[in-house]
DNA sequence: TATGCGTGGCG
DNA sequence: TCGCCAAGCAT
């Protein structure tokens, strides 16, 4: 009986275990939204799905999700897709590695497991990108295996039902919703009672304001019973992101101007930029732009005038970024693999991390 | 265990 | 406005 053999960290009898699972898995049958991938068992196209909604809104990735499907409709085409094709169709969503493990990741079902996507914890998971969460997504959804997705949703639900204290930022506490999660699936029902749990979360148990009048679980939930379910879960604060000073150079010829493409990892990796960088220790913006220009292509350039400045917040980084117009006054900037003179009107086609694509749009609207 | 890695929406 | 948040993973 899986009673016995399964325990939790957590305090809670077989009784109320079972009246949440099946509250949950009984309220999800009912009010589920209608979403493109819930349309499907494919287990690529799940995946693709699960991917995407990492740390990303639902509504974000609806249209990523229909068009990255019609580009690439199977494994097989999309591990052989050439890789700017794919980078591209994932432009603006964010977390550019996750795509590229993607595609490595079909490459793997493609090479080891026969083009078909494993269905085992252990053999999901050594695919680029998949994680706990994302490997008990699609093994849970869809091949209807009895394991806990536990994601954001699942440790803001739980933590108010079952009061739960501890700091969801500690990773040894993702074992205890873990444990807890799968303690309570219906068996056999993992599929629907996993996507419930996130379902709830997404829409009635949310962080601020819950809707806790319209929750099928309201009568179990220990933090309703004690008013306290706006402060769980806990979380310990992140650090603000560090503040940088970004120059980048607007180098024109004719109707072209130059870009060039970021280096193959770290930050925004593999995506077109204007050329420039951080403002160097001791020097002012347009010092550093001019040194930025010698060392990367052996030219000199003079910042003449501001052409635009952008102001753009990652996770970690806060970019205060100045573009400049630029005249070369020696040398001169030869076309390579990663450097490239462009027409405006032909920017669209590259692949661009949304500061940069401000200062595109900024130019477009000059032709 | 802590940090790097995007972007857009919301109160 | 701005801090927080959204279906995490890799190192």
């Amino acid at each position: 009986m899986r009673e016995e053999t399964r325990r939790s960290k957590v305090d809670v009898d077989r009784k109320t275990a079972q009246a949440v699972g099946a509250g949950i898995l009984h309220w999800y049958e009912e009010v589920k939204r209608d979403l493109p991938w819930r349309r499907t068992r494919d287990p690529y196209k799940i995946w693709v799905s699960e991917v995407m909604l990492q740390q990303t809104r639902v509504e974000t990735v609806i249209p990523y999700w229909n068009r990255f499907i019609e580009l690439f409709p199977t494994i097989e085409q999309l591990a052989e897709a050439p890789e700017p094709n794919v980078l591209k169709a994932w432009e603006g969503l964010g977390y550019y590695s996750r795509v590229r493990n993607l595609q490595k990741g079909a490459q793997v079902v493609r090479d080891k497991f026969g083009g078909r996507v494993p269905d085992t914890l252990d053999e999901i998971s050594t695919l680029p990108g998949v994680g706990p969460y994302t490997a008990g997504a699609i093994l849970s959804i869809a091949y209807d295996v009895d394991v806990p997705a536990v994601d954001g949703n699942v440790f803001r639900v739980l933590s108010r039902i079952f009061l739960i204290e501890e700091d969801i930022m500690k990773p040894k506490t993702r074992r205890t919703f873990e444990s807890l999660a799968e303690f309570l699936i219906p068996p056999g029902r993992a599929a629907s009672f996993n996507q419930g749990l996130m379902e709830l979360g997404a829409t009635i148990c949310i962080p601020k304001n819950p809707r806790c009048h319209a929750c099928p679980v309201q009568a179990k939930c220990r933090a309703q019973e004690e008013g306290i379910q706006e402060q769980l879960p806990i979380k310990e604060k992140k650090k603000p992101p560090r503040p940088v000073d970004m120059t980048a150079a607007l180098l024109r010829d004719g109707d072209r101007v130059l870009i060039r493409r970021r280096p193959e990892s770290g930050l925004l990796a593999g995506m077109w930029e204007f050329p420039g960088g951080e403002r160097l220790d001791g020097m002012t913006l347009e010092e550093s732009l001019t040194a930025h220009l010698r060392d990367a292509f052996g030219v000199q350039a003079n910042p003449s005038s501001l052409f635009a400045q952008v102001q753009h917040t990652f996770s970690h980084l806060q970019w205060d970024m100045r573009v400049y117009e630029c005249a070369l006054t020696a040398g001169q900037v030869r076309e390579q693999e990663d450097v490239k003179w462009v027409a405006i009107s032909d920017l669209s086609t590259y692949t661009f991390p949304v500061a940069h694509g401000k200062v595109v749009k900024e130019l477009s609207g000059l032709v």
